[in-house]
DNA sequence: GTCTATAGTGGGATAGAC
DNA sequence: GTCTATCCCACTATAGAC
């Protein structure tokens, strides 16, 4: 539940989200239960919803929660390594693979923009469209490439044997000019 | 339930994944349930359990007919516009907008390989990596690229305005060379 | 802010008669 | 190959006592 004046969480909703978002990485989106998260606080589910309107609510969190950390993690990179779309790339995919849960979780339905903190995804956006030289539509060409890498590698579509660094090596090069 | 000696579906069978499809494409991936598709067939759930031993078994052959489909229409693209990675992207994207459910289904989960026939999956992506020189790395990240704008697509990602097209074109450009 | 109790829904799947 | 009856499970969410 938002504090009505700051928009923030108290201490036991950030609890929640953070045993309800253990809970997605461990086991999956399948054990994403009220019943599991209220087990993992030590609480009963039914108490969940004095912190939370309903499961929606908990899941914007961990929504805003992925944004902010893959921005984080992009504007690192961009910082680290000015001008390589490489890097950018990089660090995309080590985010996705480290956090399969949230980043499926934020990513494969469309975002609750109304109940995000504002500005949150273009952030998340900025860095591979600043790459890019602000050219809208190589930015959502890149960030498409990249997607659906990640994709494609966290839902095991690949042969086994794919080197994948190299797919991801020839996308650069190729959206590099 | 698959004829053991022909590996072929019965007619009955046939007709139940076509509700099955139908289903899905109309009103999506929650309304797939034994009791849905039983009552579009026009008989009980628990008959459904004579022809296919679980509901696993009905998924397997949704997604093999979205791979022998999308397989097909890759094929008609590259046979009339050959060596067009434009054609093929165009082909890819209007199967999947056009079939969303399927689309999703078959994509958005590892595949079952050993149930599926053999050879379908390297026949639908076949045509990408003839078009790419058979470099398997470019074959992989042009794929990635026409996943990811399709599942961003699908799941409402662009902003409202966006010119996709334009995004497509610059993918296309950025693999031709 | 926590609890117990429970409503209400819906799901996959099986048993056994016909 | 279809039916009825049923099991067993799990989920979200609410009511009301403390």
């Amino acid at each position: 539940m938002t504090d009505p004046a700051t928009g923030q969480l108290g201490p036991r909703a950030r609890q929640i989200v953070g045993a309800a978002r253990d809970l997605l990485e461990s086991e999956g989106a399948e054990a994403l239960t009220m019943r599991r998260i209220a087990d993992s606080v030590g609480i009963k589910a039914p108490s969940l919803y004095k912190h939370f309107p309903d499961k929606a609510a908990v899941e914007v969190q961990l929504m805003a929660l992925m944004l902010a950390e893959l921005a984080a993690v992009l504007e690192a990179a961009e910082a680290a390594a000015p001008g390589s779309l490489r890097a950018l790339f990089e660090a995309y995919r080590r985010y996705a693979l480290d956090h399969p849960g949230l980043y499926r979780l934020a990513t494969q339905k469309p975002l609750p923009r109304e109940s995000l903190p504002p500005g949150l995804e273009d952030r998340a956006a900025a860095p591979l469209f600043r790459e890019l030289g602000l050219d809208e539509h190589a930015g959502r060409a890149a960030w498409a490439f990249a997607h659906g890498m990640v994709a494609l590698e966290l839902d095991g579509r690949f042969p086994g044997g794919a080197d994948l660094d190299e797919a991801w090596r020839v996308g650069a090069a190729a959206f590099t000019r």
